[in-house]
RNA sequence: GGGGGAGUGGUGAAAUGGCAGACACGCAUGCCUUAGGAGCAUGUGCCCAAAAGGCGUGGAGGUUCGAAUCCUCUCUCCCCCA
């Protein structure tokens, strides 16, 4: 600080707590971040980050996700963009319920507190929102659109009920998505899920499964494109029916499902689930004591359980046996409880050589092992486990000597022609469950008459309001059934009738959020179609992996059926896909019980530019980082020295035509290059080291006093421009004191020129057999002989190469020669 | 078990076929200061007292004039799926 002292008795001292607050408040009256739907000569660009859940507190991960988007979003707005930046509150879900359980709150009330809160806490980042288009998902006003878009879907065959098995949270008290059901446990509460069967609400995304698959038009991570692909788990294979018409039951076949029909002929016996509607029919008697109580201990056990490498394959004879078509042996039928009832067909041709279940079991009720698939390299002998590579087939009769690939396809072509079965495509991908036994959230707009048919509540009677409620205990129903206000009705047409008490899945409101920020009000219609289009796709979406299957893929599949009911043309919500990686502190997830972050007190200490720029100097984005007290000193000294260098007084240097001018203009020229092309990929580290090395330089420059007023002014505005996307309070306070017009944040970035960005003089590197003895400073203009004649020459290189003879030269322009001897 | 990502100083990291460690933290020494969780200067990958030199991007091999970067195998950690 002497430095300024010296130099400037009026200097005043970086104080981000007085010009942070300042200039919050002047861009809000003056309406700064407001984004018209159209702006002259500019091209519109959506920048959204996923929207967050009002939980209570802004946490620090929060600031990591939305600051760098913030200065993205910043960073087009000075590339010329009409960038909208909005953000809203996914409002509806559990906690608040919870809450209003633990503590005795209102939920409409917690909530709406916790989003007061937050919306404060928003604003202490100086983030460039677009307040005037916020929306929260528990007003009636947007929970309408959910029920309308449901009952669209309800007529078009895309929303149905159903009845059958379904995950239940027994801690939540609610059923699941197949999506919210992580290695067996509640994605949301952590609790063991169960199965349980129930009447329930799906919508249809199942249809859409090979739409979903096509990626190609998405700018996204190949990681989020794999899980999607995974998720939705697309597998060819072949249903084969196994003869059981000699059993002289109705049914004359088992139906298996396998992708690896080429191992048709290795089948030793069939396994069914013990649940499987046929076990009771072709069960001998001798085999049915033992049947029963086989059925009884696998219906106790769990699915994670059941389904687990680790555990024992176990199983029961049924004493019955079916033929397997292509080569008429006959099959002992086993069930066994590692099949399920509720995947494919519920029952497995087991291929004991080519499957590691299949081989455990078969070990273990000694059953015989058939190869069929040759190994590399193998020569007849037994295998010690199942082979399940592709290979060569052999024991098969005809088809010996084909490759798996080609045995998959004759054998398919030989059952379909003989009517032994058929190919079929399965997907892992299950209906969406949509029903809640919940409070806090949508109810779902369908009534019951009294013999249970099912009546759509007309779109003109939405919204259907969720009424005040009293009590929240999860029962298992929705406190929905409590309230007979709410559930009985008299219709006009159908009499007596009993409301749906489920309500939506907070997916669903997640699931169109981006169309409705695009266009905020209108009260007659979802949205207004010309500026939707003006907006839509997102251009730019920013936010955590976890949602890969859950949130991004029901947008995708809300997308495409709005499109298909004709509300618009584009294929993707979400055009470019970003994800940043996860804050840590001290090697562990940030969480508010055991591992705090506050943020608040560091804006209050440090400033929210500071904290906005260590966290984008920590790391590359998408990589994450962790936190620490220690590594913040660096920026806060680093803005001090912005400060610094932008507030001093310039009238002791000569106002023109100085030495080193080209030097310092050529070095924001380049800076300008790095910082611009850096933001345009998210990559705020590089951009912030290499201003820092700028500053540096300056200092540099400003000690030597053979600069000019009007180049150091110069580049103390581009400094000012580049920094202003990542640190918007500062910048907008010094662009101010060095005399420019408001706001900083209206104006373009500065642009480079090649010529001045490049290097004029080239050191060249002199290396022998690819090790670095000498270096060399030359002018870019030379010719190639001449480099390396002068590489030759070098004192050092001479007496490396005296007693050597040189093989080979190696010269790359203007980088380095090599010799190889 | 399958798929994906990562592994570089004491620390966060940079370099994506061409000077390994930019930038920053920390540390050390010095200066300034009544004081410092302030500022300034210099140094800081490892080995060697220093220089010269050698070694060095998880490990082993390979391609190349040249590899942190490309290929093969392998170990460890993280994520997703079973």
């Amino acid at each position: 600080m002497t430095k300024n002292i010296k130099n400037n008795p009026n200097f005043i001292p970086y104080n981000p707590a007085e010009i942070e607050p300042k200039w919050q408040k002047i861009w809000e009256e003056n309406e700064l971040y407001k984004t018209p739907d159209t702006k002259k000569n500019k091209d519109n660009y959506f920048a959204l980050t996923m929207f967050p859940y009002p939980s209570g507190d802004l946490h620090i991960g929060h600031w990591y996700a939305f600051t760098p988007a913030d200065a993205h979003a910043r960073y087009m707005r000075m590339k010329g963009y009409n960038v909208m930046h909005p953000q809203g509150f996914d409002a509806f879900g559990l906690p608040a319920e919870n809450a209003a359980i633990e503590r005795n709150i209102n939920p409409k009330k917690w909530t709406f507190e916790n989003i007061n809160n937050m919306r404060r806490q928003f604003k202490l980042m100086g983030n460039s929102y677009d307040w005037h288009r916020e929306l929260l998902t528990c007003t009636p006003e947007y929970y309408k659109w959910n029920q309308y878009f449901f009952l669209e879907m309800y007529s078009n065959g895309i929303a149905y009920r159903k009845d059958g098995p379904v995950w239940w949270d027994p801690i939540d008290q609610t059923t699941l998505a197949n999506e919210q059901v992580k290695d067996g446990k509640s994605e949301r509460s952590g609790a063991e899920v169960i199965k349980k069967m129930m009447p329930q609400w799906y919508l249809k995304i199942t249809d859409y499964a090979e739409e979903l698959l096509e990626m190609d038009e998405l700018e996204w991570p190949d990681r989020i494109k794999n899980m999607q692909k995974n998720w939705i788990g697309k597998s060819n294979g072949v249903e084969i029916n196994f003869d059981i018409s000699h059993l002289s039951i109705s049914e004359k076949t088992i139906t298996t499902f396998t992708t690896r029909i080429d191992t048709i002929f290795g089948v030793t016996f069939l396994v069914l689930a013990p649940e499987n509607k046929l076990v009771d029919l072709i069960t001998t008697s001798e085999q049915k004591e033992a049947v029963e109580s086989y059925k009884k201990l696998a219906i106790s056990t769990s699915e994670i359980d059941r389904t687990s490498t680790e555990r024992d394959k176990t199983g029961v004879f049924t004493g019955s046996y079916c033929k397997n078509p292509l080569n008429n042996e006959k099959v002992p039928i086993f069930i066994g409880d590692y099949v399920l009832s509720t995947y494919g067909t519920g029952a497995v041709m087991s291929v004991p050589g080519h499957d590691q279940r299949d081989y455990d079991f078969a070990q273990k009720y000694n059953l015989p092992i058939k190869i069929v698939i040759s190994p590399p390299n193998w020569n007849g002998e037994n295998l010690t486990e199942a082979y399940t590579g592709e290979g060569i087939l052999v024991n098969s009769s005809s088809f010996d000597g084909l490759s798996s690939k080609l045995a998959i396809e004759k054998i398919s072509n030989l059952i379909e022609k003989k009517n032994f079965g058929k190919k079929t495509i399965t997907y892992h991908l299950r209906d969406w469950l949509i029903s809640r036994q919940r409070y806090w959230g949508t109810p779902i707009p369908i009534m019951y008459d009294q013999n249970g048919e099912i009546h759509p509540v007309s779109k003109e009677d939405l919204p259907v309001i969720l009424p005040d409620a009293k009590e929240f205990k999860p029962t298992g129903q929705s406190p929905l059934t409590l309230d007979e206000d709410f559930l009985s009705i008299n219709h006009p047409k159908y009499g007596k009738m009993r409301r749906e008490t489920d309500t939506m899945d907070t997916f669903v409101d997640s699931s169109w959020y981006h169309l409705r920020f695009a266009s905020p009000n209108p009260q007659e219609k979802p949205f207004n179609k010309p500026k939707l289009d003006s907006w839509m796709p997102v251009h730019q979406y920013m936010g955590g992996a976890e949602h890969a299957v859950m949130h991004l893929l029901y947008a995708r599949f809300f997308n495409k059926v709005l499109r298909d009911l004709g509300y618009f043309k584009f294929n993707e919500p979400y055009k470019r896909l970003f994800n940043q990686g996860v804050l840590l502190k001290d090697h562990q997830k940030i969480s508010k019980r055991s591992n705090p972050l506050a943020p608040d007190p560091l804006v209050k200490e440090h400033g929210a530019d500071a904290v906005r720029l260590y966290l984008m100097f920590l790391g590359p984005w998408d990589q994450g980082g962790d936190w620490s007290d220690e590594s913040f000193n660096g920026i806060t000294r680093w803005l001090k020295r912005i400060w610094n260098i932008c507030t001093r007084d310039t009238s002791e240097l000569i106002q023109e035509n100085q030495k080193d001018d080209i030097y310092i203009k050529k070095l924001s020229h380049k800076t300008i290059k790095k910082v611009i092309n850096d933001l345009k990929i998210f990559k705020f580290n590089t951009a912030i080291s290499s201003l820092m090395e700028m500053t540096n330089l300056m200092n540099k420059f400003w000690d030597e006093r053979k600069i000019s007023q009007n180049a150091w002014k110069e580049s103390i505005k581009i400094i000012i421009l580049l920094l202003a996307p990542m640190a918007p309070h500062i910048t907008e306070e010094l662009w101010e004191k060095n005399g420019y017009k408001f706001s900083v944040h209206q104006e373009n970035l500065p642009s480079w020129d090649e010529n001045l960005a490049a290097d004029e003089d080239i050191t060249i590197i002199v290396q022998i057999n690819g090790k670095l003895r000498d270096q060399f400073v030359i002018n870019k203009n030379l010719e190639d002989k001449e480099i390396i004649s002068l590489a030759l020459n070098l004192e050092k290189i001479k007496n490396i190469l005296e007693s050597q003879e040189i093989k080979r030269e190696i010269y790359v322009k203007e980088k380095l020669v090599n010799f190889v001897v």
